[in-house]
DNA sequence: CTGTTAGCGCTTTCAA
DNA sequence: TTGAAAGCGCTAACAG
């Protein structure tokens, strides 16, 4: 292994020199940089980051908790998208990821203890709970944190929180629902956190706006990411004596399950039986009758999220909350009745 | 921040006695080590990682670097899968997770220099291309690798390599077509990387087996985890004057997009027109009708390269290839003709 | 512009 | 059973 120290002695300077050089450090004059670097080069050097890590306390990477349950992690679909858009715009920047292990959120996990330990420059957290201790520990911390999709009305003014604007949408796409003629629709909605909230209090309000009185068997909590769930509450819903005729789903992925679940049921979509879901991923929008949904924008939650923990890391000031629209897509799983 | 010295000198002990207390070296009688813990949880010492790793070489990082495509990443379906369970493996045993930017597999990335510089002690590689420099370099060095998914008869022999029993299922999937009657069928593979080659020599060993003469026009090439061109060759395919009855496509995701595209073709699945997938993604089972295809164990796989690479770190002998069984699913979108 | 020096926090010989 | 001392590879005052 080449150190510093080779590179000192095979071009006559010293160590400290050799580190300026190699760090492009003005004091050097560029023809002694130039030639410390190719003899760097030439001995084949690789700078140890943890010998650098340990003196600079700067271990340029960042950490990436995730709240998804352990049996789904990379494989949602949707904070897979997110992910891979945060990612490219860290490495950009030439920061590392390190995966912060879920087991770290238990009651005897110590998260921030992980953190501290490795120098992470900043962490990102995915979908949180801000319930948990662990994660209430990291906030009050003085480590850069973005949070992103998920969080708690409690810590949007004094963390940095990413998400959509799912009120709006939410509003929008009931709207549009209510225009095709719809009385009678049922929300199947996620668990009571933030985003559900959101969306629950954009879909009153564009029932309101219709003059429409809400009542208690328009919203049935089911779960995200689930097929499951969502299924049995269909077919509950659908079994009363006054069933709906369009159900919004918590999402995307319960959605394409309804297809099949409704079809068991003798029912066509967008013609018997009209369905919406959220958040627009790919592989729903292959679905025949195309699905109606509202496409959050991952690419640009993800960016804005490696541009925001940037900023946070290198003290730059900017807005603790960041909504990211997203956009109505009109499929043919909700159709016009009279 | 709280180190080692600190304790040292709270608990009237050395610095080196404290190291070996943490470490629960056996020298230590019980009874001061459990002192010297208590009062390093009473300090809050956090132990520093760059420091640990500086001395002792080792990091207790292992990296993952991914050959998808940059627009995919962590939204591939199936790799996602794999990575889920790799990850959970190699957690347990107290390893982090160091993701590798794909830019370092570039023409002057140092992709080898990168894993050296933050001691790496091991590399998960995805879906390998051996023909690219740094991994090459990468399988050279002594940094312990094991390669998942596809990889290269070249290094087969030399390195740990994780893949599903591809040749056998094929050929499997392949002959259960031909005893559902199928005997002009079409095979749109995926690019010429070995998982495809060795799924054709399944499909021309199913066809020997049956005594159908192979033909070019039986196989077909396009690309994975694609939308666009699987779904223009199906068009082709079928606008021969003597159109295949089945169509085999290069995986689960090419196969839901399917569906749509043989519908506006006026073609329903399963009764005008067969078509099987590969992979097994969940999604692509609650298709209408239920999709044929083989299903990947990616937990399975996962969890043996997690395996794979701790016995490899750790210098314990395994053998360099593993194979994973996979299963045909038998869905209704290859039906029985006469 | 450059070298000397000290030290980041830890482990590990060696010696007691 | 424990401590002293050295050093992992790097950076950054400070001094010249």
């Amino acid at each position: 292994m080449v150190t510093i120290k080779d590179i000192a002695k095979a071009s006559g300077v010293s160590a400290s020199t050799v580190s300026r050089a190699l760090a492009d450090i003005d004091l050097i004059p560029v023809y002694t940089r130039d030639k410390i670097k190719k003899i760097a080069d030439e001995l084949g050097y690789i700078p140890n980051r943890a010998a650098k890590n340990l003196k600079t306390k700067k271990s340029w990477n960042i950490g990436i908790i995730s709240f998804v349950e352990e049996k789904l992690g990379f494989s949602h679909y949707l904070f897979a998208n997110i992910l891979d858009s945060f990612i490219k715009g860290v490495e950009a920047k030439n920061y590392d990821i390190t995966l912060l292990s879920r087991q770290l959120l238990s009651d005897d996990g110590n998260l921030i203890g992980h953190c501290k330990g490795r120098n992470l420059d900043g962490v990102l957290i995915l979908c949180a709970d801000t319930d948990v201790k662990q994660i209430q520990n990291l906030l009050k911390s003085d480590i850069p944190v973005v949070a992103i999709d998920n969080f708690d009305e409690k810590i949007v003014s004094t963390t940095h929180c990413i998400t959509s604007d799912n009120r709006a949408k939410m509003f929008e796409l009931t709207e549009y629902i209510l225009s095709m003629g719809h009385k009678n629709i049922t929300y199947i909605c996620g668990q009571d956190i933030f985003v559900t909230r959101e969306r629950i209090k954009g879909f009153k309000a564009a029932l309101k706006m219709s003059g429409i009185e809400f009542t208690s068997k328009m919203l049935v909590e089911s779960r995200y990411y689930n097929y499951e769930d969502p299924q049995k509450k269909i077919n509950q819903v659908l079994d009363r004596s006054n069933p709906p005729t369009c159900i919004l789903l918590p999402d995307d992925y319960a959605a394409i399950k309804a297809y099949e679940t409704l079809k068991l049921r003798g029912l066509e979509v967008g013609k018997d039986i009209s369905i919406a879901g959220f958040d627009g991923l790919e592989v729903a929008q292959i679905m025949m009758p195309k699905l109606t949904t509202v496409y959050q924008d991952t690419e640009r939650m993800g960016k804005c999220a490696a541009e925001t923990i940037l900023q946070s890391i290198n003290h730059i000031e900017t807005s603790f909350l960041e909504i990211i629209p997203a956009t109505l897509i009109k499929g043919q799983s909700v159709c016009k009745i009279f």
